[in-house]
DNA sequence: CGGTATCCATTTGGATACTG
DNA sequence: CAGTATCCAAATGGATACCG
């Protein structure tokens, strides 16, 4: 099986699996903080992603840690310490998180842009049209 | 400022934003149809991207066309004919789409496993749990 | 510190019906 | 064909309180 097979329509399904874990935001940023900072611990995890709650990063975690992403480690101390890192498989993923996110820093102000330009013309066409329902049933 | 410094905590936000949009599973799809096939129409999207219901797929190519990523072009013809392919901007974004793809079809299996694995060893503790809360208030 | 449990508002998204 | 509109069930996720 060569690997420029992989953009044919087969597959669908598991990019669709896989997206659905770390398609979401909060695994990305776990991921991404991770691959760059080796290991963290929870609230140093909480801290460093901004608008997490605690329910949130934990469900998080756990998933990343059920997928296999990510090692959990417990240190039985007083008060406990919980140390986060990627697993193997979690760091072949921080290549494409790093691209993406790469693209993001670059494109976010393009995207943005487009947004106001769409706006302002939906804005345009709505003033411009002749009040759509009113009247009805009047 | 240099390429290397987009390791940065900084665009967290940008990429939180960026994530909204393309980080969900139909937009990814999207994206990643219109990529290898360069133009679709609506119809044509929707048989390819699979499960996707046609509210979400409508929702989808309006949210990718207000970020610049996708063009719409109407033909005013009978029946009406719609097609869909990506901007330069989209375009851009089929490098980072595509290495979570390849991503994605190699490591499919290994997630699965995984989560066969830690689910296992969940049934199994709680298993070994001596009955957590039973007789409470007894 | 690093969680879990519960509650509840909001969002999401499928199903269905209708339209130009 | 390519939508829009409406309804409603289910999932999501923040806030809060409590625990080892």
């Amino acid at each position: 099986m060569s690997l420029q097979d992989t953009s044919q329509v087969s597959n669908c399904s598991a990019m669709s699996d896989v997206l659905n874990r770390i398609g979401d935001k909060w695994s990305v940023m776990v991921v991404g903080m991770l691959g760059r900072n080796g290991t963290l611990r929870f609230n140093e995890l909480k801290r460093m992603i901004n608008g997490v709650s605690q329910r949130m990063l934990t469900l998080t975690l756990r998933n990343l840690e059920r997928d296999g992403l990510v090692t959990r480690t417990i240190y039985p101390e007083v008060p406990p310490r919980v140390e986060y890192s990627l697993t193997e498989l979690g760091k072949t993923l921080q290549g494409p998180i790093s691209a993406l996110w790469d693209w993001s820093a670059e494109n976010h102000f393009a995207i943005v842009e487009a947004r106001a330009i769409y706006d302002l013309r939906q804005d345009a066409t709505a003033a411009a049209e002749p009040r759509k329902i009113a009247y009805a049933r009047g």
